[in-house]
Order: C-alpha cells, then sequence, then structure tokens
DNA sequence: CCGAAGTGGAACATTGATGTTCCAACATGG
DNA sequence: CCATGTTGGAACATCAATGTTCCACTTCGG
C-alpha cells in the first residue's frame, strides 16, 4: 500500500532533493538550463538525474508537486482568514517571499500555470474577494488584477534580492508599502 | 558614405521589417521559439530570414535596436519634464503600454538587459528622482523600487491585454490607478 | 520584354541536448 | 567481510536547431 508515496532510503531521499533543489535554482536563472547543467548544480552525474527522473518532464512534475507543497505550507502558516484582508494580505507577503526561486518559476511558467491558477491563486484570490466585501481593498480594481499586482511586485522583489541589488530588510518594507498603497481603497 | 545606414531597395526593408516584428511576436510568446518558427512567423523561408541575419545574434541585436528606438520614441512623444512628476507618470503608462511585446522582451531579458539599463530606464529614473525632489512621489521608496514597480506593472498589464482576459479601457484605468496609488507619498 | 534582384526549398554538415546501456567503483549496514 | 544499494562515467543512438550552399522560380523596374 505504498504506491502512492514511495519509500525511500536515507540516501535516494538526499539525492532526490538535491536534485530538485538544484533544477529550481538553475530553472529560475533560466529556463532553458540542460539536464546537465541541473546535474552539475546538483552535485551528481547526469547518468544519476536520470535515474530519478526518466525525463525532463518529470523533472518538471517534481518541480511543480514541490511548488505546490511549499504554496500550501505558506497558505496554512499565513492565517489568511484572521483579521482585515488588507492587513492579512501585508502578512502574507513576507511569508510568499520565502518562496524565494519559486517566485521566478511560478511568474514565468516555467511550471504549468495550472498550479498557479488552480491552488497557487485560489486563496489569494478569495482573499482579495473578502477585501472588496469588508471595503477594505478598492472595489475600483478587479480581483485579477489584484492579485497580478501583488504577484508582479513578489516577483521583483524577488528578483531585486537574488541579484544582491538590495538587501531583505531594505526590500521587504517597500515591497509591502506599495503592495498596501496599491490596493486601498 | 553609406556604410552605417545601407540604403535598401522598398522590398528588403519590407521583408527585413517582417522579419522583425515576427521575431518580437515569437519571442515574447516563447523566448526560445526557433528561427524555422520565427521565418514561418514572417511568412519567408528560413533560407531568407538567414540571408538577412547570418545568425541568431545578428537577429536578437536587430530586435535591441528596435527596442531602442521605439523607446525613444515613447520618451520624445511623452514630454516627461512637463507638470509633475506624478502626474507625467500618469501620461507616461499608457504610452509605455503601446510597446506591447517590446514590453514582454525588456521584461523577460531577452533583449540583453544593457539596453533597459542604459537608454530604458535612464527618463524614467530621472523622473522618478524629479518626483521625489519635488515630494510628488513617497521619499520612502528607492528609485530603483519605484522603477522596478511601475516596469512589472506595465508587464503585467501587457500580458493580461495578451492573453485577452482584459480589454484595454478596462486595463488601462487600473494600471494607472494602481501606479499612481503606490507612488504617491 | 528582359535582366537583375529577391525568394523558397532541398540538401548537407555541425553541434548540443537528450535518453539509454553497461560497467567499474564505492559505501555501508547486516 | 560481503551482498546490496547507489553512484559516476564512458559510449552510443537520436533528434532538433543552426548555419551553409546551390539552384530554380518569380517579380518588378527600366
Amino acid at each position: 500500500m505504498t504506491e502512492a508515496q514511495e519509500i525511500e532510503t536515507g540516501a535516494r531521499a538526499r539525492t532526490r532533493r538535491a536534485i530538485v533543489e538544484a533544477a529550481v535554482r538553475e530553472l529560475a536563472r533560466d529556463s532553458a538550463a540542460s539536464l546537465g547543467q541541473i546535474a552539475d548544480a546538483a552535485g551528481v552525474g547526469r547518468t544519476t538525474l536520470h535515474r530519478y527522473f526518466p525525463d525532463r518532464a518529470e523533472l518538471l512534475a517534481a518541480v511543480g508537486a514541490e511548488t505546490v507543497a511549499r504554496l500550501t505550507e505558506v497558505h496554512a502558516r499565513a492565517r489568511v482568514d484572521e483579521g482585515d484582508a488588507r492587513a492579512a494580505l501585508r502578512r502574507l507577503c513576507p511569508e510568499y517571499l520565502l518562496l524565494g526561486d519559486l517566485l521566478t518559476l511560478l511568474f514565468t511558467g516555467v511550471v504549468p500555470d495550472a498550479v498557479l491558477d488552480g491552488e497557487g491563486a485560489a486563496p489569494l484570490a478569495a482573499l482579495v474577494a473578502r477585501g472588496h466585501r469588508e471595503g477594505s481593498i478598492d472595489p475600483e480594481l478587479d480581483v485579477e488584477w489584484v492579485v497580478g499586482v501583488v504577484w508582479a511586485q513578489l516577483y521583483l522583489a524577488w528578483a531585486t534580492l537574488r541579484e544582491g541589488q538590495a538587501a531583505r530588510h531594505d526590500i521587504v518594507p517597500m515591497l509591502v508599502r506599495t503592495v498596501d498603497k496599491a490596493v486601498a481603497p
């Protein structure tokens, strides 16, 4: 009965993890990164990578699954239903930022958009809709537009951090400030 | 003395234009589009494409030049030095949006970033700096951050338009509204 | 109308990525 | 210590993209 969740030894789990993490890093840097580059970045041979992920599509699927998992974590941790919607959004931004390179993959569509459209954007869209009802979020702005503005600024913030052009403690306040002001009624 | 600016017959100029335009369109859709796809989209043979642009790098350079030219046009047309900086920014957004797929290429870095950093972002950065001095733009926000927020939302607006998820007359007011509120002091 | 300019397609060589197979090395826990 | 699980690398076949050459066909201006 271990079909869905294969049991793996310590070594296998560790190697698998290293490969997926390297894939996230390299694909964020260059969405056309070759499997060879990813294997190098993971510190494993290309053969080993193919042992875990027979082809590129399976590796991308694993990255997608990782994304969904991390996204679910963030939503669970952020308690998006507490307080007024705009305040929840202010709390949510720094949490999302912890997704790091996954933000890049989501925003640039390396991971199939279905992920973002489904599991990914739904809680945020619901939060914005609640803000509309409560009156804490500008009614002139579509839910979709607000969601887009949030994602776009998260992506921007991460890209800035990643390239070392600013430090986290400088970026986060500006991110929260521009998101909050943009969506305020 | 026609070294820098080759004189071309009507036919050559037309074909060249068609290729560059198709390249912009296809590369915006998929930054890894093959030369064959681009040639097809331009309605010319792959051989003809190679006649105009011996290799991929030269085609990308031509796209870069096109980008600079269009960007220069926008800056010339927008009269960024008139009125207060925030008002100028409100006028500027719809103009930038006319860049269409070029926004995608700029934002996703298909065109070498040097273009954006140099000719591209300078006038906008100058506008924001003026806004800081005048007090019409939030002094808590870095010039770089404000510039990033503007580009990110322009990219978002174009992506939304391109995918037909909203009409221009719905998007533009929301774009201007969120940009303006975000940068207001 | 005719010659030059422009074009498309077939054919080819080259290259880099991909995926597979096989084997030698190695650690590691029983 | 040794059987098993795990790994890396070499070698190979395949494939798609790239860039080149050559030739036949249009077309369009003088």
